[in-house]
DNA sequence: ACCCAGGGTCATA
DNA sequence: TATGACCATGGG
């Protein structure tokens, strides 16, 4: 599996090209999006992003102080905008409370990670991807594309939770932060490319290349 | 008009 | 533990 894995990102990363993931100024741009974007594309929430940052309400201390009203107004298009807005705040407030991203970077991972789930409205995916594209630490992160791709390429049932995939990644590549990013953002690419719906798509490249029993060739 | 997007929480069985 | 409802906008 290590091999596979392995071949899987070459192949990506020579089709593709790199990603310069994550799209944002700074890692605190980063969590926010992090927030905005569950269940929801990229663009609408650089849509809220641009109306955060022309308010000038893009720091966590702006983001306190707003009332949830206006927060939400701001976050519109990224959709689910009063969930949304409670979710920022209680994040900021952790964040703020906690002293900024000075005291946050000195964290160890792991108690980095069990922080950031207990803030509400951050699950596992969105506390993995501020780890990684944040924090800068080499932490896996799992979508429904990931798996998705997997279980089309006949690597895993598709019953797997996300602690299970997420170790699949992380026990069989080294840790590295920047193939981690790289990774991550090339299945997302990817996942654009292909069918949702069949379960095979056969002109897809990846699949002759990684397993040629399948694609039948 | 229908489908879905770079999820997470909560109520129910 | 395991489903399903719910949150809601914008683009295809």
């Amino acid at each position: 599996m290590q091999q596979t894995l392995r071949q899987l990102y070459q192949q990506l990363l020579k089709h593709y090209g790199k990603q310069y993931w994550w799209p944002a100024k700074s890692p605190f741009e980063v969590m926010v999006g992090a927030i905005l974007t569950q269940n929801t594309s990229w663009r609408n929430v650089e849509m809220a992003i641009v109306n955060l940052k022309q308010a000038r309400c893009l720091s966590p201390q702006k983001i306190c102080q707003l009332n949830v009203e206006e927060l939400a107004q701001l976050i519109k298009s990224s959709g689910f905008h009063t969930v949304k807005a409670k979710r920022l705040q209680a994040y900021c407030a952790w964040y703020v409370a906690q002293g900024g991203l000075k005291k946050l970077k000195r964290f160890k991972t792991q108690r980095l990670r069990a922080e950031l789930l207990k803030i509400h409205g951050i699950g596992p995916e969105t506390a993995d991807a501020m780890l990684l594209y944040a924090f800068l630490r080499p932490v896996f992160v799992i979508d429904a594309y990931t798996k998705r791709i997997l279980q089309r390429l006949g690597w895993i049932q598709g019953m797997e939770d996300y602690e299970t995939l997420r170790a699949l990644f992380e026990q069989n590549l080294k840790p590295d932060v920047n193939v981690f990013n790289e990774y991550h953002a090339l299945l997302v690419q990817h996942a654009k490319h292909v069918c949702r719906t069949k379960p095979l798509c056969q002109q897809c490249h990846l699949y002759a290349k990684l397993c040629p029993a399948v694609s039948g060739n």
